[in-house]
RNA sequence: CGGAGCGUAGCUCAGCUUGGCUAGAGCGCUGCGUUCGGGACGCAGAGGUCGGAGGUUCAAAUCCUCUCGCUCCGACCA
């Protein structure tokens, strides 16, 4: 491609609606262009990127065993009512009414669709394993689009859905999926780790996340240097270790006018927060059920819900809590509380001469011991791993990063099949619902999450795999023997199959420079009168400073070369 | 949906507090000339519903009301 011809309106100041790196260099590299909030237009050279990361991503599908097929967009809303998804997406669906008032929504993925195909086609258990994926555009209305293309309202997503007999059946496709998302991920350059996730709404039970650590990405990862990772949801800390033993308070009542918050309570008293139970009241399937955590530590829901064998939990508002207590919110503890569920996180159940709510407006208690003063009938972890605290696994310091989610696999079970009848005949002839895997990958966010983590001050650093030119060669004049190198080092390395950018634009030098480093093609041949007076020309990498002067036809070579090892994984 | 901020040239912004002449700068763009190895310089130019609507006023980019859009924080989220 030259340059000249080529649509790739570069910037040289940074957007004034962008804030993170990758979205800036994304606009000034002429990638993506903003139409509206979460929805992007990818230019020329960010489409090719794009299109090189699905290329990839198929390519890694089709020999993990999976086939592509392409399902629609517009889905039928009453679809999404049978698995109880219209509700539990709730806003997030986009919806419209066609001509005839039918209420249609966008699909913002694909389970139902899929899952339904399957069943109308597929009955019996020689027909499974079956894994098939497209790569298709999503849409979901987000409260909150951000973060230039790394939460959109649009957004490009390969999902894979596996179909089985059997869980161990499932396991396997799965097993095959982790690995394959690992080549690929691989194949694209990215710095990557995988944690144990929570499933979240689309239900199931065993799942992973793929994950890019930024420092801007919008998942909080867990992590410790013998292995052990998780996101912030799953992650679990070592149990807090009993204090050495002293002599036990008794309990005393203070007044604490006006202090309804761990911060006014430990400045009054004095008190680290340490030394302080946080009495949460919280509402369960239509059930009061209090948690309780050390001041410091904040409550884990997702985990609260399982400890308590509930599937939705919210917290109380200020009347339940009056009514409960009989004080104002802000003044409840777990002594003298008869008739309602206690579940302590791990944490709560070693304290002792610790400070809790009285039960009685601007009073609190001190000199509260948990077990001798109320009792203890769950104890749980419930809470949510913080800065300090130590490894389940080996004891460690556990380290807090942020992330980008790529990637995620699930083991879903039999909630779709279920939900929609979808189901085979096994050997012995028995209906068994169809047992099911899905495994989501992001595009846009693998191009964000490698240009947030492959960059540096003069623009993007693109890996090989996925850069939209492998090679770029930079002709610095128009004297004719400039040219005609130019033009001949561009002939030869198309036919040896190298994407080639060449800037025949007729601007000075220093633009040429800056632009290639912005857009970042990862090499990039130099073509100028004072190497060539030695017959030489110019080969550096982006990475590099220093260039290497080669006779022309060795350059060829040599691109060739190089972009072949940097494309493997 | 709550909180905060911002909408003026293609882009980045100044001007608004304290209303007043033809609305400015830099970058980018067009033409000519000089330059030509890391975002050159001179001259000449094009380019504006000051987000929109209503109001106050002799007079509104500037003050008031409403509204739309965008960004950030929070809530939310395969």
């Amino acid at each position: 491609m030259k340059w000249s011809k080529a649509f790739i309106p570069t910037t040289r100041e940074d957007p004034a609606d962008a804030e993170i790196r990758s979205h800036k260099l994304m606009v000034r590299a002429g990638l993506i262009s903003k139409l509206a909030s979460g929805a992007y237009t990818y230019l020329p050279l960010g489409y090719r990127a794009l299109r090189k990361i699905e290329q990839i991503i198929r390519e890694e599908m089709d020999a993990a065993g999976a086939q592509e097929l392409h399902m629609p967009v517009i889905q039928p809303a009453d679809l999404w009512a049978r698995t109880g998804r219209l509700k539990a997406y709730g806003p997030v669906l986009m919806h419209f009414n066609d001509r005839h008032g039918r209420d249609v929504v966008l699909g913002p993925t694909h389970e139902e669709v899929i899952t339904s195909l399957v069943a109308n086609n597929v009955g019996s258990y020689k027909r499974l394993p079956l894994n098939l994926y497209q790569i298709q555009t999503k849409f979901r209305d987000e409260y909150r689009p951000r973060f230039g293309v790394l939460r959109t309202r649009e957004f490009l997503m390969k999902d894979a859905y596996s179909f089985h007999i059997s869980i161990d059946d499932l396991k396997t496709t799965y097993q095959k999926m982790y690995e394959a998302y690992c080549r690929i991920f691989d194949r694209c350059g990215l710095e990557y780790i995988i944690v144990e996730a929570e499933s979240g709404p689309i239900g199931g039970e065993s799942s992973h996340e793929f994950m890019v650590p930024t420092e801007v990405g919008e998942d909080s990862l867990v992590r410790c240097s013998c292995g052990y990772a998780a996101n912030l949801e799953r992650a679990t800390a070592a149990p807090i270790d009993v204090r050495p033993a002293e002599s036990l308070d008794e309990i005393q009542q203070v007044h604490t006018p006006g202090a309804t918050t761990i911060k006014q309570l430990t400045e009054l008293l004095s008190v680290s927060a340490e030394k302080c139970i946080k009495t949460l009241i919280l509402m369960g399937d239509g059930e009061p059920l209090i948690a309780l955590l050390r001041a410091d530590h904040e409550l884990n829901e997702a985990k609260l819900a399982r400890a308590a064998g509930l599937e939705n939990i919210e917290m109380a508002d200020a009347e339940t809590i009056e009514k409960l207590t009989g004080a104002a919110v802000g003044f409840s503890g777990p002594v003298g509380l008869e008739g309602v569920r206690i579940i302590a996180d791990q944490a709560v159940s070693v304290m002792s001469n610790a400070v809790t709510g009285a039960n009685k407006t601007d009073y609190h208690i001190t000199g509260v011991s948990p077990g001798r003063d109320f009792a203890l009938p769950i104890i749980a972890d419930i809470r949510l791993a913080q800065q300090g605290d130590h490894c389940v696994k080996c004891g460690g310091q556990l380290q807090f990063s942020q992330g980008i989610e790529i990637g995620h696999v699930f083991q879903l079970g039999t909630k779709y099949s279920d939900a929609l009848g979808a189901n085979v005949q096994d050997e012995q002839g028995n209906t068994k619902p169809l047992i099911m895997g899905c495994y989501g990958i992001g595009l846009n966010r693998i191009m964000a999450a490698a240009i947030e983590t492959c960059s540096d001050k003069d623009g993007v650093v693109w890996p090989m795999g996925i850069a939209p030119f492998q090679v770029v060669i930079v002709q610095l004049s128009d004297s004719s023997q400039v040219v005609e190198t130019a033009k001949q080092l561009y002939k030869d390395l198309e036919a040896r199959g190298c994407e080639v950018l060449w800037d025949d634009r007729q601007v000075r030098p220093g633009v040429k420079f800056k632009d290639a480093d912005l857009i970042g093609i990862p090499l990039r041949i130099t073509v100028g009168e004072k190497a060539l007076a030695q017959g030489k020309i110019e080969l550096k990498r982006r990475t590099e400073k220093q260039p290497r002067l080669l006779e022309p036809t060795d350059a060829v070579e040599a691109v060739v070369q190089l972009v072949e090892s940097q494309t493997r994984s």
